[in-house]
DNA sequence: CTGAAAGCGCTAACAA
DNA sequence: TTGTTAGCGCTTTCAG
């Protein structure tokens, strides 16, 4: 069988001082003569010794982990490029610092409380990342009676004792609608996310804003703006109602690849081609974008730049840090083929973007 | 500040007895009269007790977790389908018995080999989840080394001192294979996985049986199979190598959804219809594919059972019972729109199957 | 600067 | 049956 580890306490015989002695070395602090903490660290590192992160939790309080929980239905997170870019970026911040990631994925908002307490009352993180924050979101008031450290992605519509790690949607959304009106597009329409999530209602907004600043509107009634569940499924049925209009929209800006993808596919059964009849834009960059026909004009979000602030911010929450919002650059348009002139415009297409 | 939270101690001398007894009874262990413990269970209720998993982790010397390893460019995981199926299955076993799920997400074999190492060596998981195996996987060798439990999704190649949870992949694309040559096809492509991947090479195996099976051959040099690294960038390149083959093949199996989904846009650059002039299948049964214009013909798999399967036995080796390969019910194949009949042939097309 | 010792909250071997 | 007690490996206070 392996043989037990060292410990602290073999380090501390082996070096001929205390256990006391040997943890304050081991953590540099003051209190301990240079040539001491050498010899201990030599002593130490001669034995293989590594910390015990289960006995340091208990005797520190805390749990060297931060958690992430996301309360998407599986399939619509499936599509979705954006998770996993971001989970790598965490991973990013948090191995070389032998931090662990805990995550957690939910279907419904009970369980998703459930789960911020679980993690809470089991100490099984100090921090979390609050992701896809919502209007008024009931999850700040909640980590915060928890205890818990953490950071949202995106700033919240609320007030919020945590600090906020940002990457603002709205210029890729506003750059989109400009990019259409440029190619001489007056009817555009939005399938936006979620009314109760804060970045389908703020790229809704900003879609508004870009309109209005063009001079432009969503039609009678706001008719050209759908919202959506994220879905691809929604995506396309948001897309049918638009096509069924009495004036159909020149272009549509899709909330994520998904819809706008599944949007295509929608309007080519209608016989329309895309770009040539209906002009079509994503948003997050997701690889089947760049590769379908044609290659889908997106908004591109660096989910893993994100992802890896995030949870560098977080530690130093953690530690005890006071920090600020930190803003990202935002997110960027990507023009690719989806997109094209107005039918009846004889303005040239847009040369595609880089892949 | 929030108080204290209440210990085995409070409750011990709430109920006028010791630790020790409050802790039997509440494991319910034998020992304990039941009258004590009905005595001792209320009073934890009554103050709120609450297990502390960090004190049961350093004595009990388990973490109460499970870890799942990831190697993958997270520009392929996010158009992948699977992982977030699968995790979701993983968490539907995990939360309701209290145990956490610790997730790493990693760029390369070094970095997967220090991932699993840390793991074992921070003592955050009792076991691991092992995933996407390899031809000869090293991980088996060393999580066995590490002493951790694990279950692998798929069989090994190799012998392997873990049980397997598996989902068989073959029926899927032999269905597949079938399918189009029940359609007519004769050369049928195959855009496979990376060969060192041991769910690429089984599909290409499966591949391969299924045309022999059938009296056909992937063409002089198998130059119809085309490996590649599971990424839609790389499908595309596959799908226009096949294209420009003085015999092109009439239909590609594709070995996942996103490749299979590039395969098509480079086909439609390439003047060619799907499916009448080019049939394509692909694997994982993705949201996308369902809604993409024509709807992809795939094979689904069911990650979420799978991961939930698979945690669930992971559990019961960590509890220490003995337990055998688990089998799921095989991958199905789903007919949709981007396969028809051969071109030239009269065969009517397969009507779409469900979404 | 150094060392001893008291926990952190729970488990489990042992004694009664 | 019940209760006692000694750890698990580390942190940290308090004396020396």
């Amino acid at each position: 069988m392996a043989k037990a580890r060292a410990t602290i306490a073999d380090v501390a015989r082996e070096a001929g001082v205390s256990k006391g002695l040997v943890s304050f070395a081991l953590n540099d602090r003051p209190g301990v003569s240079a040539h001491t903490r050498d010899r201990i660290l030599a002593v130490a590192k001669d034995l293989g010794w590594s910390p015990s992160v289960r006995a340091r939790s208990l005797s520190s309080d805390r749990a060297f982990a931060l958690g992430v929980v996301i309360a998407r239905n599986p399939e619509i997170l499936s599509s979705d490029p954006f998770f996993p870019a971001l989970i790598a970026g965490i991973e990013t911040a948090l191995a070389p610092v032998g931090q662990a990631l805990v995550l957690s994925m939910v279907g419904d908002a009970d369980a998703e409380t459930a789960s911020y307490r679980q993690l809470a009352a089991h100490g099984r993180v100090d921090g979390v990342i609050i992701t896809d924050l919502r209007l008024n979101d009931p999850r700040l008031a909640l980590v915060e009676e928890l205890g818990l450290a953490a950071v949202t992605l995106g700033r919240p519509d609320i007030p919020s004792p945590f600090p906020s790690v940002n990457l603002d949607d709205a210029p890729g959304i506003r750059d989109a609608v400009r990019h259409l009106a440029d190619l001489g597009h007056v009817r555009i329409a939005h399938v936006a996310g979620p009314a109760t999530m804060l970045h389908g209602a703020r790229r809704r907004e900003a879609f508004d804003a870009a309109l209005r600043e063009l001079g432009l509107d969503a039609g009678p009634d706001g008719c050209l703006v759908i919202e959506t569940d994220f879905s691809a499924a929604d995506g396309a049925r948001a897309t049918r109602e638009l096509l069924a209009l009495p004036e159909r929209p020149t272009a549509i800006v899709y909330s994520n690849d998904p819809m706008a993808i599944a949007g295509m596919g929608v309007a080519q059964r209608d016989g329309l081609r895309v770009p040539e009849d209906l002009s079509v834009t994503g948003f997050d960059d997701s690889d089947v974008g760049r590769h379908i026909n044609p290659s889908l004009t997106t908004v591109s979000t660096a989910a893993q730049v994100w992802g890896e602030a995030a949870a560098t911010a977080l530690l130093r929450v953690v530690s005890g840090e006071q920090i600020d919002h930190i803003e990202l650059s935002p997110a960027l348009l990507v023009v690719r083929e989806s997109t094209g002139p107005r039918p009846g415009t004889t303005t040239r297409p847009p040369e595609p973007g880089t892949t």
